[in-house]
RNA sequence: CGGGGUGUAGCGUAGCCUGGUAUCGCGCCACAUUUGGGAUGUGGAGGUCGUAGGUUCGAAUCCUGCCACCCCGACCA
């Protein structure tokens, strides 16, 4: 164990994630520039993300597939905006052998024999060598729909990082549909975007608010992009997860056509849609304290720890017998499990590192309890203790679990609620944003201009224009010309 | 990439101004006593002072380049 330095959320949050990823052993900076080292406890979350995920893309028809890390420059250049949209933060393999130096000796150069007749790009994201495939997989609309979706690792070359928000490589799902209508690809959209926002409510119990980008906002590429939003701790917004409708962009910059039932040739409709690694910094900043990690039970890699407590040998065997019976319980219900019988530290030092750790649900079990036929359950969400006959032990496990679970959500959706300001004025847009950090709902033009223009005077943004909320006329904030809706503003990671 | 800062053992640090071969705490290893909220004692191991050069008899300390990280911008999922 790491000696803790503490820092608090309120003091400085930026230093109090970094902290917590590090102390809870999630992730680490590597010898790679802007890239981390995930470690087994923070691969273990990002497991059960993408079991469930994985789950779900199935359940909704999608098939798993994997396409090369590498595009040619040629064919990433072909879908003009996307290839603009992601130009200036690529990894570009232009050479494929090293040498050794000559000048320079023990060290290594790059070959200049060795130099690629064609650049290849790493990807940022697969349109381009995906479109370019699904061409040859595509000739008649019994070829459609292809539900493809691919887990993988792609680069985007930041200026800035910082762990698991933002890395210059990271991990992700990628989906890639084509479809014979307009119609259909949108309801793919859609349908993806309500996956990723239950995933997120009821897996992650994150609230997010399900909205369309506005034209700034867009994916490099896409007619449309769906997007879920997030409310983080400090009041600032992240971008969890989008879901791009392609329209037919990636179809005619790849010729992909297929012939309809009626015997015409037209252009492929398309969608996309991802989530990252960035997911784990969303659950990170969304539940966790000044103690540590705060975990919703449906994604702790441990749900329950039990830690056995004794001093003489006698009094060992009994505790740990009973230990194990509990653990054994527990696991034959499906509940993950862990017995810390590690001698060498103290009961107060093992619930200090679970707490860091943040697994939902302790156990105490010591020769009091043994005799009692009890045990001391502690929630890591509210920290409450009590002492619990062990009759039906597991079922109330079982519910507390349900009940953490239910009430990290709660939680932060009361967080949510009251970090929403509805404001009419420019004057008041300004003084929320400065005292009162989290979301602004506000008319607004509609024109990118007006959006750009807040953007720069206050570093702002439009998150989403929501799905949900309702038609209401009123007056551009910035502006005073008239709007129909409220669109959602805030600061963004 | 611009402005500010940091880099000394696994972690947190003192020393740097005023140059003389590195301090303390945690952790680690061994043994003993301990264990219901971060145990105690005794003994021990662990350092190219981020890195590459320069100045000097001598560099953690002074100078230069580079690298990494943090904070604030620009860019972005």
């Amino acid at each position: 164990m790491v000696e803790v330095k503490k820092v608090k959320r309120s003091e400085n949050y930026s230093e109090w994630y970094n902290n917590l990823v590090k102390q809870a052993d999630l992730a680490e900076h590597s010898a790679v520039k802007g890239c981390m080292v995930i470690k087994p406890y923070g691969y273990a979350i990002w497991e059960k993300m993408q079991a469930e995920l994985d789950r779900q893309f199935k359940e909704t028809g999608h098939q798993n597939a994997y396409f090369p890390l590498f595009v040619p420059k040629s064919l990433f250049e072909a879908e003009e905006k996307n290839a603009e949209g992601f130009a200036k933060e690529c990894a570009i393999v232009t050479h494929y052998r090293l040498k050794t130096d000559p000048d320079n000796k023990g060290k290594l150069m790059v070959d200049p024999d060795a130099k690629l007749e064609e650049e290849l790009i790493v990807r940022p994201t697969s349109e381009a060598i995906i479109w370019n495939t699904y061409r040859d997989w595509i000739q008649s609309y019994r070829d459609l729909p292809i539900l493809i979706n691919q887990w993988a690792n792609v680069v985007r070359w930041e200026m800035r990082t910082r762990l698991f928000l933002r890395t210059a490589e990271f991990l992700w799902q990628e989906g890639h549909t084509a479809h014979a209508t307009k119609e259909e690809a949108l309801a793919e959209t859609k349908q993806m975007l309500e996956v990723y926002a239950d995933f997120a409510e009821n897996f992650m119990a994150v609230p997010v608010i399900k909205g369309v980008k506005t034209e700034n906002e867009r994916f490099a590429g896409a007619d449309e992009t769906f997007c879920i939003e997030g409310l983080m701790q400090d009041g600032k917004a992240l971008q969890m997860g989008t879901s791009h409708f392609l329209g037919q962009n990636f179809a005619k910059a790849f010729d992909v056509k297929f012939v309809s039932k009626e015997n015409k040739k037209d252009y492929v409709w398309a969608t996309s849609w991802g989530v990252s690694t960035r997911l784990m910094g969303a659950l990170i900043m969304s539940h966790s304290d000044d103690e540590g990690l705060v975990l919703p039970p449906k994604l702790a890699p441990i749900q329950v720890v039990i830690v056995p407590i004794f001093r003489k040998e006698e009094e060992k065997m009994a505790v740990l017998e009973k230990a194990r019976e509990y653990a054994n319980a527990l696991k034959s219900k499906g509940i993950s499990v862990k017995l810390d019988d590690r001698e060498g530290q103290s009961p107060g030092f093992k619930f200090a590192e679970y707490e860091l750790k943040g697994v939902p649900v302790r156990i105490a079990i010591g020769p009091r309890d043994v005799q009692n036929q009890t045990v001391e359950v502690a929630r890591r969400d509210t920290k409450e203790k009590q002492v619990m006959a062990e009759v039906d032990l597991v079922h109330k496990i079982e519910h507390l679990l349900t009940q953490i679970q239910q009430n990290i959500y709660q939680k932060a959706l009361d967080f949510r609620a009251e970090n929403i300001t509805t404001v009419n004025t420019w004057d008041e847009f300004k003084n929320v944003l400065e005292n009162k950090p989290g979301f602004i709902l506000a008319h607004w033009d509609g024109t990118s201009e007006t959006e750009t223009k807040i953007k720069e005077e206050t570093k702002a943004t439009i998150r989403c224009i929501p799905l949900d909320s309702a038609l209401e006329e009123g007056k551009c904030v910035y502006t005073g010309n008239p709007s129909k809706q409220r669109v959602l503003f805030a600061k963004a990671y």
